[in-house]
RNA sequence: GGGUAGGUGCCCGAGUGGCUAAAGGGGGCAGACUGUAAAUCUGUUGGCUUACGCCUACGAUGGUUCGAAUCCAUCCCUGCCCA
C-alpha cells in the first residue's frame, strides 16, 4: 500500500499547483484549517468544464478540512477583467444579476460551497473613499507590470479594466476582515490579481495572507479546453446534456488522459496508474476516456445520467439506426435537437430551414460530400424528399450531419 | 490639445481607383485515414441560385467618379510621440 500523500503533495502530484505566494503555505495547507475563496465573474449563467478543475481543487481542500467560499463578481463583472486581447463589451447589469442567481444555485448544489457577491460590499463604496482607503496604497507601476495589463497596454486598456485588479484586491481584504479568509486560489491567468490582494492586505494590516494558482486546463496544443463544436461545454445539464458531455469526454485525445484523470477525478494515484497502464496496452478501447467520463458525469449529474449517456451513444454509434426499436427512438433522442415536420419536403430545404445547415448552398455541399445520413442511409440525391414513408414507424426521421451530430425530426399531425 | 500611424471577413493580416466576395495564415465546418482519438491529407468557409448571374459587405455618414475597401470631407474609435 502506498504511503498516504499530504494535501499539498496530492495537489502537486495532480498538477494543480502552479505558483505559490509563499512556501509557508505548504505547512498551513497540510496542518491547519484555512478559510479560503475562489472567484468567478458572472459572465455566463453556468460554469463550464474549464472552471470545473478549479472548483474541484476547492472541493479537495474542503475534504482536507479547509473551508471554501465562492466569490461571484457581481461588481467586477460590471467592470470586466482584462484578458489581454482587447476591451470587453460593457455587460448588462440585469444579465449579471440573473447570472449570479443561477451560478449561486449551481455551485451550492454541485459543490456545496457558500457563495457571496462582491456587489454587496461595493455598491455603497463611493469613489473618493475607495481611492483614499485603497488607491493610496497601491502603486501604478506595480499594476502596470502585471502580465495581463502589460500585454493589453499596447493595444489599449480602459481605466475600468485597469482598475479591475484593485477591486479584486479589495475583495480579498473584505473577505479577510469579515470571514477570516487567509487563502485565495484561482487560475494561473489570475495570478496578478491574487498577489495584488495579498499586497493590499499586507500594506493595510501588516498581515500575511496566501494564494496559489492552478494551471489552466489545456489540450496538448496548449489551448484552453472546454469547447466542443465551437460551443462551450457547460456544467448545466440544460445547456450541455449528459450525452454531449459524454461525447466531449470520450473524444478527448490520448496524450492528455493522465493529466485529465488527475485533475478531474478523485481517483487515487494507484487507480489512475492502473487505468493508464491498461489504456496504453489497448488505446483503441479508450479505457481512460471511459473512466474519465464515468467519474466526471457521475460527480456532476449522477449515475443515472451517465447510464443514459452511454445508452444513447451506444445506440447512435452502433451504426444502424433502424435496429433501434421505434418506441425507443423518441426517448433516446430526447436530448438532441428536435424538429417538427408538418409535411413532406425536399431534403435541401429541410436542412436549411431547420438550421441543420446554415444555408441551402451548404446543405447541397454536405449532401454532395456524403455527410448527411437519414435513418442510417446516406443521402446523395439533392432532390430526395423526406416523407412519412421513409420515416421510422411513419413518424421519426433521424438526421445525422457529419460524424456525430444528430437531429430528430418528427412528423406531427395537424 | 498638437503631431503621427491605423480601424478590412470569426480572428490575425495583405490589398491603395476597374483583374476584389477581397491574397496568406489561424480557427470553424465537411470528406479520407483511424479508435466516435491525435497527427496528416483534401475540400469548403457572406446570402440567393445546379449554373449564367444577382444582392449585401472593407469603422460611420456624406461626396467625387462611368466605376471606390482603395480618392475627398466630417465624425467615432485605437496605438505611438510631444505638450
Amino acid at each position: 500500500m502506498e504511503k498516504e500523500m499530504t494535501v499539498y503533495e496530492d495537489l502537486k502530484w495532480r498538477g494543480l499547483i502552479k505558483d505559490l505566494s509563499s512556501e509557508d503555505l505548504i505547512d498551513k495547507l497540510n496542518n491547519e484549517s484555512l478559510t479560503f475563496y475562489l472567484g468567478t465573474d458572472p459572465t455566463a449563467d453556468s460554469l463550464h468544464i474549464g472552471h470545473y478543475s478549479t472548483f474541484l481543487v476547492a472541493k479537495r481542500l474542503q475534504k482536507a478540512g479547509h473551508k471554501p467560499i465562492l466569490l461571484v463578481g457581481g461588481a467586477t463583472g460590471l467592470v470586466g477583467d482584462p484578458r489581454g486581447t482587447g476591451e470587453r463589451e460593457k455587460a448588462d447589469a440585469k444579465v449579471i444579476e440573473s447570472n449570479f442567481t443561477k451560478l449561486k444555485a449551481q455551485v451550492e448544489g454541485l459543490f456545496g460551497i457558500k457563495c457571496v457577491n462582491n456587489y454587496d460590499w461595493f455598491k455603497n463604496v463611493n469613489y473618493i473613499d475607495f481611492l483614499r482607503d485603497y488607491g493610496k496604497y497601491i502603486n501604478v507601476n506595480y499594476m502596470i507590470n502585471k502580465d495581463l495589463v502589460k500585454r493589453q497596454l499596447d493595444i489599449g486598456i480602459s481605466y475600468a479594466e485597469f482598475s479591475y485588479m484593485l477591486i479584486q484586491g479589495v475583495d480579498y481584504k473584505y473577505l479577510h476582515d469579515n470571514y477570516g479568509v487567509t487563502l485565495q486560489i484561482g487560475g494561473s491567468d489570475q495570478w496578478g490579481n491574487l498577489t495584488t490582494g495579498i499586497e493590499i492586505i499586507r500594506k493595510l494590516t501588516g498581515e500575511e495572507v496566501y494564494a496559489f494558482s492552478i494551471p489552466l486546463a489545456t489540450d496538448s496544443q496548449g489551448k484552453k479546453m472546454g469547447k466542443s463544436e465551437g460551443n462551450a461545454v457547460w456544467l448545466d445539464i440544460n445547456k450541455t446534456s449528459s450525452y454531449e458531455l459524454y461525447q466531449y469526454l470520450i473524444n478527448l485525445e490520448d496524450s492528455m488522459m493522465e493529466t485529465y484523470l488527475k485533475r478531474f477525478t478523485f481517483l487515487s494515484k494507484s487507480e489512475i496508474e492502473d487505468i493508464m497502464k491498461r489504456h496504453n496496452e489497448t488505446p483503441e478501447k479508450r479505457i481512460a476516456q471511459e473512466a474519465l467520463a464515468h467519474e466526471v458525469i457521475r460527480d456532476i449529474h449522477g449515475e443515472d445520467e451517465y447510464n443514459k449517456a452511454v445508452e444513447i451513444s451506444r445506440a447512435l454509434f452502433s451504426g444502424d439506426i433502424k435496429k433501434i426499436p421505434s418506441d425507443q427512438v423518441g426517448k433516446i433522442f430526447s436530448k438532441v435537437d428536435h424538429i417538427d415536420i408538418a409535411e413532406d419536403q425536399n431534403v435541401v430545404d429541410f436542412l436549411a430551414n431547420n438550421k441543420i445547415c446554415s444555408s441551402k448552398r451548404e446543405a447541397r455541399e454536405f449532401i454532395n460530400s456524403g455527410s448527411i445520413t437519414i435513418n442510417g442511409d446516406k443521402i446523395t440525391d439533392l432532390d430526395a424528399t423526406i416523407t412519412r414513408e421513409i420515416a421510422l414507424d411513419n413518424k421519426y426521421v433521424v438526421i445525422r450531419k457529419g460524424k456525430k451530430k444528430y437531429f430528430l425530426g418528427e412528423f406531427v399531425n395537424d
